[in-house]
DNA sequence: CAAAATTCGTTTCAATCACAACGAGTAGTC
DNA sequence: GACTACTCGTTGTGATTGAAACGAATTTTG
């Protein structure tokens, strides 16, 4: 019995409860407050801090699967909070930017996004929210980006 | 642009992508070593920690879905891993318990488990791993345990 | 003890997501 | 300029997930 290992001290259960309590709080204000799931507000953040890009950019910057990012592009487009521009360097990709609609919920979203944060992590002081990022930074970097994009999937074994 | 909003800085954000890279290389370890899903490693970990139990405390233990808790312990039982004993205490449920060969796998799994968490937290020494513990846990409590067991669904607008 | 409410476990269904396959466009090679 | 290889975005498909609905068993209430 009990050798040890009780799994509430396993330090990526720990990790993993953690994260989905963050998450899921976030989610659900997000999808209250604007009707947004985390892979639009992802996007809408990105494109309102950065400026139109190409899907192919933005899923290198949200670290999220080329398919999500284009079904949050399309949803967004639908809901008229952005539009594609065609991108003249490259006739396969468009240019994705925020209309004004998308702007004025962009700065709306952002001080909540700010609040939430400091909401949620409100127990910890300045130093403690520092050194829990930095911890955070190197485990990731160790763990490698396992989530990162799927760098076009196969394609590999053809040679 | 750049509002000091850069997404990376979301301490949100990059508490989800860690977490999603460590869970990443951890599940996929279990199922390259023993063909085990996550739900169904973590039931092997509280069974052979904590004996033979119900699905209802497994659900609370585990602080997972119950329908994902059944699934794991129907395959459990499937692959031989796990029994079925009627529980005389009360005829709705049954006691789910390690076989012999639940109980060998189990102390296969416990060192690797082990040896995963060391190797993935390598970057930490001993300190820092019980700094992050520490400030992970005081997160988890503020967030609230929106992930914990669904507490048997809706059954609330009834009166 | 009969009726109502609750709980445990299971099944069903709908939404979500990753992976593979595809068409259109581009770049490289000869 | 044709042939090949590659990239971007999209669509389709299969697996995973959670919420609701359900039957069976138990507890509670009158």
């Amino acid at each position: 019995m009990s050798e040890a290992t009780q799994l509430f001290t396993f330090l990526p259960y720990l990790l993993s409860i953690t994260s989905n309590a963050v998450s899921g709080r976030i989610a659900q204000e997000y999808r209250e407050q604007f009707g947004l799931s985390v892979p639009e507000w992802r996007v809408m953040a990105v494109l309102g801090d950065r400026g139109p890009q190409t899907q192919r950019v933005l899923t290198s910057l949200t670290l999220m699967d080329k398919v999500a990012v284009n079904r949050a592009c399309k949803v967004l487009e639908t809901r008229t909070l952005a539009s594609r521009r065609p991108n003249e360097q490259d006739g396969r990709s468009h240019l994705l930017e925020l209309t004004d609609i998308g702007q004025a919920m962009h700065g709306e979203i952002m001080p909540l996004a700010v609040a939430m944060e400091r909401h949620l992590f409100r127990v910890l002081d300045t130093d403690e929210v520092a050194q829990l990022r930095s911890l955070l930074e190197r485990v990731r970097d160790t763990a490698g980006d396992l989530d990162g994009p799927s760098t076009d999937s196969g394609n590999f074994g053809l040679l």
